[in-house]
DNA sequence: CTTAACCTTGACGTACGCGTTAGATTAGGG
DNA sequence: CCCTAATCTAACGCGTACGTCAAGGTTAAG
């Protein structure tokens, strides 16, 4: 028996702890087609290969599935919008590199502005869900409410039965 | 020329305002074809119909719609989860209906026990995507913080450069 | 009664988000 | 070297949530 699965693939010196797909894919909780997927949509960059081909994901990997999941499930975010969501990213993430490199002052304030731009963007649209959520909670609040009313009332009857 | 479009469709005395498909179509943003295929799912109830077979909505079907769109485009929820809140709506509406007529006390206990327990459900539902969502509010509010301060230091360096 | 605007029920088409084989290749313990 | 688990690409399939005709019936103004 040939049971494989090096786990982290060992960290070859004192580098990264590369995971393959299965490993990821447990992890995250979703299939290794989803993985392939989001990399074919571009919402994973394309990984590094073992020389044989095998995708080798790092833990950044691992986190930013987590997060479109996070982004998809619980909030209803189509892939198209998370892609846009996580191109901002990289966005902020290029910015963050070529910060003391090259690059007139001018133009690292426009990447910056528009950088800013997008991140307000993104603030607009959850405050928006945010307020529709509490709404909702509310008229749920609400609602428990009148049934907690009700039951009362319930017992209320009951007692004056017994009586 | 015969342009239709009677609008509201003669409250008949003081009754209430039937709309055709069209003018709910109009008025909530879908299309008919979303109304009809609403129906079909079980989201909508069946309408009444003119005599020709033409729907006739209420005001309460408008609601309705209004709030399928909100939980859909605005939480992410699918139609069959929808459809599982709508139902227990329904069951809170008939609660209301046989609140007076017949009935065990216990029995109407047991329904509204029921009712509470959906309705508590959808609460944490709720809860656990508002938690998701100041979550992210508060890291993009940190991106903000660091964008301005970045923009700071660049004033800065600008200043510093002209002197 | 005519006619334009509105509605009806199919039925097929489509974009998204993966699921599911199929057939071949690779990795690594024995 | 062999064997098997794990992975690869390619391609078709499927459920959801509608869009889009097609072919007709209904309504109400003129």
């Amino acid at each position: 028996m040939a049971s494989r699965r090096t786990q982290t693939l060992e960290p070859e010196s004192q580098e990264q702890a590369y995971l393959q797909i299965g490993e990821v894919a447990e992890r995250t909780g979703v299939t290794q087609r989803t993985l392939r997927f989001y990399e074919e949509r571009g919402l994973l960059k394309p990984p590094s290969r073992l020389d044989g081909g095998f995708r080798l994901y790092s833990e950044d990997d691992v986190r930013r599935v987590e997060q479109i999941k996070r982004l998809q499930s619980l909030l209803g975010f189509t892939l198209a919008e998370i892609k846009e969501m996580v191109e901002a990213d990289e966005v902020k993430m290029q910015i963050r590199a070529s910060y003391r490199k090259d690059a007139a002052i001018s133009e690292r304030r426009a990447k910056l502005l528009r950088a800013q731009e997008v991140t307000a963007g993104q603030m607009t649209v959850i405050e928006q869900k945010l307020a529709a959520l509490q709404d909702m909670k509310a008229n749920l609040a609400e609602k428990l409410g009148h049934y907690d009313s009700w039951l009362e009332s319930l017992a209320e009857q009951e007692r004056a039965q017994r009586a």
